[in-house]
DNA sequence: GTCAATATTTGCATGACGTGCAAGCTTTCT
DNA sequence: AGAAAGCTTGCACGTCATGCAAATATTGAC
């Protein structure tokens, strides 16, 4: 990797560390693009090269996108066959996986500390998870043969990123949580939701 | 009513009402508050008297916050006991109303054809469902008896709302469509999410 | 190493958003 | 009729976000 591009990585992290820290410190409302620019020794029009606006900043790339490999063995019946089982796969090869959560734990406990602080964030969260669901969603019929227009893909695909939202939402990223546990967790979620909408229940 | 009382409602439906007729002609980009104020025959000012963004005249009170005393039924476990009827029931007399598909059609469908226009209203929309999922989210904690920490009741809101966001979205807001269909959409639409996530099943 | 090609950073201008404040106007109540 | 309360308006202000062109930095070929 070159010097450039090296560069343009550090000043990505330095104005996503600045930004994130400068609104644990005061608020969001309290700290302006110009002063995460300056900090991070950037112009303010370099920041607006980076990121389209301040949100953007300190959401970074969470939830990440699905890994399109595991994303068309999905698609295609795999790996497994067992429909929950692939699914979760699913989930936690691109959205939970191992990686992620030991790479990015840091990262992603400030983005839950981040939301938890400013509110604001959230909507731009959820948006992402839209847009991930989307992206499922289009998988699930892609396996079921569904057409594009059939409302259960998007519907199972809802319920099952809300499943991963609530999931991702009580994890503590400390040390202790890894991916063999997400898998079990998850399993769990659906388990009981299944339940709750099974019929006769209560 | 008073006078005072009529303008306030008037002048806030003729800007809702111009907001969505100049974006759905020339795109939300290409409206500015001013035009809308202007159209409307009141200051830029005034416009933000009634809405503090720009959006906010576009989605209105969408979906509508759930009837207080629906919710205190549904926490109490009535109407009748059975978990998914009474969720139904709470869903239907608060967001799908027979009233509100009756009085607001044009409204609804109005916002519809918005949201497909301008996808940047999609997060604002997300964060309003996000918001009632949370009220259900104490709902249900309260009817069964959780503690506010456990993560079941919050699973079960979350996964309830993604699926009353995907039969609104169905919705073709015409004249066929009335609540009583709205219950049996809904209790199909929870069958299908329970099956999928049921033990053994593809 | 030099130099041209390419990519990035920067400053400047511009338009729109959104808020606080105080003055003016309208409705309400007595 | 007139005081009280509430709403509208204009103005000033700071911030966000984008387009454009000049300046600066990196790359790759020679």
């Amino acid at each position: 990797m070159g010097l450039r591009e090296r560069k343009k990585q550090a000043t990505r992290r330095a104005l996503e560390e600045t930004a994130a820290r400068l609104t644990l410190e005061r608020g969001l409302e309290h700290v302006t693009v110009e002063e995460i620019a300056a900090e991070a020794d950037v112009s303010t029009r370099t920041f607006f090269n980076y990121f389209t606006t301040k949100e953007e900043a300190l959401l970074g790339d969470v939830p990440p996108t699905p890994d399109e490999q595991a994303r068309r063995v999905f698609a295609e019946g795999g790996p497994t066959g067992a429909f929950v089982d692939d699914l979760i796969t699913l989930l936690t090869t691109s959205l939970i996986s191992p990686e992620a959560l030991a790479a990015h734990r840091e990262a992603m406990h400030l983005r839950k500390r981040l939301m938890e602080r400013e509110p604001q964030l959230v909507p731009g969260m959820l948006a992402r998870f839209h847009n991930v669901e989307q992206e499922i969603s289009r998988a699930i019929a892609q396996r079921t043969g569904a057409s594009p227009e059939d409302a259960r893909p998007q519907l199972v695909a809802a319920t099952a990123m809300a499943v991963t939202r609530q999931t991702m939402k009580s994890l503590h990223f400390t040390e202790g949580e890894d991916a063999a546990d997400m898998r079990a967790v998850l399993r769990d979620a659906f388990r009981n939701v299944g339940r709750a909408y099974a019929p006769s229940d209560d």
